[in-house]
DNA sequence: TAGATTGTTAATCGATTAACAATC
DNA sequence: TAGATTGTTAATCGATTAACAATC
């Protein structure tokens, strides 16, 4: 917004472009840059340049820069960036005031793990409540969430405008219950079960969670570390 | 080492470069060739070309080849990849078959979860124990696993050639833990305590999971999908 | 004003894709 | 042998870094 009266002949354009093309690789930065900004609010910063934030997060001050200016002019000349006012510039970006709403489906170990974190809220996500199809559980509560029957997901999802659906059944159910929750106007899965859920509907957004990937890389690191390494080398 | 006859001339330096200077991006895509070569075994398929799996994949053929190719020559000309084969040299690369040795730090809600998963085992990690400080949580067994005193982590870690520390512990808490095991000789850290753990030794490997930041890219894409996005597009 | 530091353009680097010769 | 498909080189594309003019 601030770039309309800087560059007032190219305005229209500008706007058009403020947030499309965005790199991928710039916004699966934005977290971390959240994450960074939390802790210097609660360190009591209150500016910081974009030369002492590199140091911090141990990347260059000019890709720092650059990502940032893909949404337009955070910072001031010969002052740097104003912390708070870049943490919630960077909030609004990623919905965090966007309050979205998501339910757990599966209430095994992990689901009941993700019942006990304050990920969610932290980020602005409201957990409505818990899925299963184990009649044990339908009608208890993990960590303050009611556990509701499967049956029940769709029209529940209809009634509270569920935005996410966190799936972590096993990965024969997954698609399965996607539909369902897609048929009620839910809008991106947030998918643990171990497998590539898509759909062609690019509306449909899905962020799969492959935790076995990231062991597989620890041991590949591991396992080529100059102390282990190849006898060869 | 299929390159050594093949280019006589040239052979001390391949050697050295096989596994060196492997670009990151391919090292990140190689448990998924695991996870899809893993789901071909299961479907009976005996050999597979570049183009098809690259359809399977939806990545290119020449990726694909480009990969493998960083690691030797996996596959035949005017065949494919032997799909079996295949598996087996990236689940090498990947030292699934090194029988890596894994403890879990912290019982809570994520040590629990990760106790009950099969991820680990079907990667070729073992899990050895649990380590919580909670008096009513030691001496109990969880999914199997023992759950020990901290106290007891440095020894247990030595006399048991722990390769792995998997950390779920507070994040205040995860320096001095990861010490302990490092001076118990100990290589690699799972950490989830959702803050960068960083070692000036590089022979220490640590992979940092932050699963929130999975979470904000999937509130990120919502926002910014066709459907809602900003309102002056 | 002078100094600092951004926003932005240009240069470099790395990763992906295309093309094709080698070869099974 | 002819057809298929790899391994590999060259071309393209995208992402990172460097440099500097704009400006607070």
């Amino acid at each position: 917004m601030e770039s309309i009266d800087k560059l007032p002949g190219t305005f229209e354009k500008r706007i058009n472009e403020s947030k499309a093309n965005v790199p991928t690789a710039v916004i699966k930065r934005l977290p971390r840059y959240h994450r960074c900004l939390t802790d210097l609010i609660r360190d009591g910063r209150m500016r910081i340049s974009s030369k002492e934030l590199s140091e911090i997060m141990e990347v260059t001050a000019s890709q720092i820069r650059q990502d940032l200016n893909c949404f337009g002019g955070f910072g001031q000349q010969g002052y740097g960036y104003n912390v708070k006012y870049l943490h919630a510039k960077i909030s609004e970006l990623l919905g965090v005031t966007d309050g979205y709403r998501a339910v757990i489906i599966g209430a095994g170990n992990l689901g009941r793990a993700l019942a006990a974190t304050h990920m969610f809220e932290r980020r602005g996500v409201t957990r409505l409540a818990l899925f299963d199809n184990n009649p044990e559980l339908i009608g208890t509560s993990i960590c303050g969430l009611p556990v509701h029957s499967i049956d029940e997901l769709e029209s529940f999802s209809r009634e509270n405008a569920v935005d996410i659906g966190v799936l972590t059944v096993p990965k024969e159910a997954a698609y399965e219950v996607a539909d369902k929750m897609i048929r009620a106007g839910v809008k991106g899965f947030w998918n643990f079960a171990n497998m590539e859920l898509k759909f062609d509907n690019p509306d449909i957004i899905v962020e799969n969670v492959h935790m076995g990937d990231s062991l597989m890389t620890l041991c590949y690191a591991i396992k080529n570390s100059s102390q282990n390494g190849d006898a060869n080398a």
